[in-house]
DNA sequence: AGCGAATGGATTGTCGACAATATAGTTATT
DNA sequence: AATAACTATATTGTCGACAATCCATTCGCT
């Protein structure tokens, strides 16, 4: 092999990628109970791995487990959602600050690009891409803090549960035009190396979002 | 039975929390290999419960587990600390700011009560006290934010891992007279209901706590 | 009938054994 | 002697069975 990373992957890891996925996506609606023996025979593993599998979902704030009683995938509530985006402010400004200062040029080289080809989506209303252009600006940004602490929560914890919210509410995607002008802004105050502007722009960016979320959906 | 909240606890539970207590005071070394059997016949329960209580601790970044080989302690090193105050600043800014968003008035006054009594202890030099008294204070404003991720992240997650550089650094608690016009700054915006200000002295706070520390530690 | 205790069924928590994988030591080959 | 393949051992991953706990229903008492 010639892999760079090798990690081994365990059959616990599938069952709680799969089972994470069937969570976010609703193929296991919210809300509703998870039985250990059920979802033992349905992935074809053992009670074992399914437990960790659960564990690790529940760190992820995906599902809650009472002793003795079981686990449950977490309900999706509009206080719920708000606290997310106000944790999601708080550590991607932190990321757009430390991305200032810590990434490469050649890492904000890329992202200049990355903004041009989904420059060339909104142009032409590829709606599908956008979501995904969106994730992946914030995405490098994240990554682009190297706080490895920092990348752990909002990549492993925080983006799972957002991409839930997303599906199962029928969210649209990030707000077309605006979101691109502000994504630019935060790359150029990236680009100038300005730390304590791209926090605060990213803050904004990502209030507008959930004010535009609150506006919808009450 | 008349306790309110009434949680079993599982067995699985009580093992997390003495490997943690372990590993943080520093009984258990940073960066050793952490034995599944090992554990078993040290604190007399199966692998599968010493599993569950590893996982749990991978979660909160105080162990590191690679399939297949085994779990480590996590090492300490200084870029890992200053990454660890740069997530706290950010969110533990965030929890002040919403602190003096949603906290009662009861609770504020309380936090004065606590503040008092802390200021009784740095005249008398209380230096034990002390530390316990800087937790105890932030401790209230993460709780006072009422943002249950905001809560988890923070008192289940970083707390533990901050104390435990704390304990095996030999670092000594809060710089002593002048975290405590701080901490009484800080009481002050939020009783004032000043959300941007609160933020702000809490960053400030933080931020000096880790200058402080980067200027002893190297 | 109404309320509390007891019982039965189902689910989760825990355990010991087996399978798969990694590590160290040994042997064999160049 | 150095390297590669192999073997042996130890550790982790997975499994099925048993124990403890919870939940719903039934039974008994007032």
């Amino acid at each position: 092999m010639i892999a760079f990373t090798e990690q081994a992957i365990t059959g616990a890891d599938k069952t709680f990628f799969q089972l994470r996925s069937d969570i976010v996506e609703g193929e296991v609606k919210a809300g509703s109970k998870l039985s250990e023996m059920e979802l033992s025979t349905k992935y074809g593993v053992s009670r074992a791995v399914v437990r960790e599998a659960i564990n690790r979902l529940e760190n992820c704030h995906l599902v809650e487990r009472k002793p003795n009683i079981g686990a449950r995938v977490v309900a999706l509530t509009l206080e719920g959602l708000i606290q997310l985006y106000q944790v999601r402010e708080s550590l991607e400004g932190m990321a757009a600050r430390l991305a200032a200062k810590n990434m490469t040029d050649a890492e904000i080289e890329d992202l200049k690009l990355l903004l041009n080809s989904h420059f060339q989506e909104v142009k032409g209303n590829q709606t599908y891409y956008q979501e995904a252009g969106d994730v992946d600006f914030h995405y490098r940004i994240i990554v682009g803090s190297k706080n490895d602490h920092l990348i752990s929560m909002l990549v492993n914890g925080l983006y799972h549960l957002i991409r839930m919210y997303r599906v199962q509410l029928g969210m649209a995607g990030p707000r077309v035009s605006t979101a691109f002008e502000e994504h630019k802004n935060i790359v150029q105050a990236i680009s100038n190396r300005d730390e304590e502007l791209a926090e605060m722009l990213m803050r904004r960016h990502i209030l507008y979002s959930k004010q535009n979320i609150e506006a919808r959906l009450r």
